[in-house]
DNA sequence: CCATAAAAAACGGACGTTCATTTTTATTTA
DNA sequence: TAAATAAAAATGAACGTCCGTTTTTTATGG
């Protein structure tokens, strides 16, 4: 049999991986055997070191794969912001990472797989320097608004930002992942609406949220 | 041989769980095995099984025990808290949270191992109706906070300070867990500072603001 | 001596991986 | 176009090891 065909080859390693990701995700790493993955993606025990070197080596399969998926998702919503500091802003990153980790919720399951069992190797990246990131993104924003006096006296925009990004963040995984059902005592929409209250508030400036009236109106409103 | 005392057999289940405990952190429950658990406890493999029916229920008893100290913790952070919503009290929070992360953060790798393995079975009782235990120990410190104009509008008490609490939690496990370094581009303090203001200015109205000067200024002067 | 604790041995099964074998199929040949 | 070829892909039995648990044996001390 000559060699197959490269678009082949990765149709057959994405069956493997996205039955290996389902088992993962049911019953953990160590729990799932490579007879469950041969199974699973209907392919013999043996064929799956075809493709595969270990197993270990599926787990980082899915993960790479993941994690640029994740990560070119991130970069639409954060495109789609124009003004970070502004409710209406805050309220939509709130918002679309709600159904990023609800649209993806197999995937932070890897990442606790991964700090319990790779002390967090592949996943580092997700959050070393993420405010960093953001000031590269948002920088000028943040300078500007600073210079106009939007900012409350010594809160520094990234590093809310960031707060507020990994607010949303737990707040969605606890209600998905961790059984929190409303932890908050409000609805999803309650809890976008105060969170966004709260770092808006908390960020800027009174004469600014004046300005900013309009925006906040409108965003928490519903 | 006669029946061993309650005192030995107690302290003879601490040894086997704390081994147990030490490995089910280093590499999880899946891949920590019995044999693993008896050459750390300095137990026989056989004699295991005249403490725990099956390792299941050592892990079990390992998370039991465990959120006992933790829930007795909270309590105890919870009673040195007078006023809820002053930035002097959420900065202690923060503080107090982070102590109680770091010094327990193979607690929370054992609620990660929960999430992935037991469907969080065990832990789900730590956030759902979180914001409810709140509202029951500082529930009149809120009502009268409200009746003296001291919040925004429309922000509930109960539901911020679930929030903050969440927050410090959040930021602390990042750092610790999963390699955060210093991911809000801040040390630890500096975090704190950013995040008690934000909850203080997010929360409080400008008017009870000016009067909690006093306090935001010995909070926050670090 | 006896009840109990502790240790050791044994059990059946499942594990990740390997490997000899069979099947498949793109290409070459007729 | 159809048969032949040969190299790659697929297979599943087999390997050695380790698993959780049970059973048996030995040690202990009142």
């Amino acid at each position: 049999m000559p060699k197959l065909s490269a678009a082949v080859i990765r149709g057959k390693k994405d069956t493997i991986e996205d039955a290996a990701r389902e088992l993962f995700i049911k019953q953990g790493f160590h729990a799932t055997s490579m007879r469950d993955i041969s199974k699973g993606a209907d392919v013999s025990l043996g064929n799956l070191y075809n493709y595969y070197v270990t197993k270990d080596s599926i787990f980082e399969s899915i993960i790479d794969g993941y994690l640029s998926v994740i990560d070119d998702r991130l970069k639409t919503i954060l495109a789609e912001i124009d003004e970070p500091l502004e409710p209406a802003s805050l309220r939509k990153l709130g918002e679309s990472v709600g159904r990023l980790v609800n649209e993806h919720s197999d995937f932070w399951l890897l990442m606790y797989i991964d700090v319990l069992e790779f002390q967090n190797r592949h996943f580092r990246k997700m959050f070393d320097g993420i405010t960093d990131r953001f000031r590269k993104i948002f920088g000028h924003k943040f300078i500007a608004a600073e210079a106009r006096g939007d900012l409350r006296l010594g809160v520094d925009a990234a590093s809310v930002f960031t707060a507020a990004y990994m607010q949303f963040f737990n707040y969605f995984l606890v209600e998905k992942l961790f059984g929190g059902n409303q932890h908050m005592g409000l609805t999803d929409d309650q809890a976008l609406n105060c969170l966004t209250k709260v770092f808006a508030y908390g960020t800027l400036s009174e004469d600014s949220l004046s300005r900013f009236k309009r925006s906040a109106n409108k965003a928490l409103s519903s």
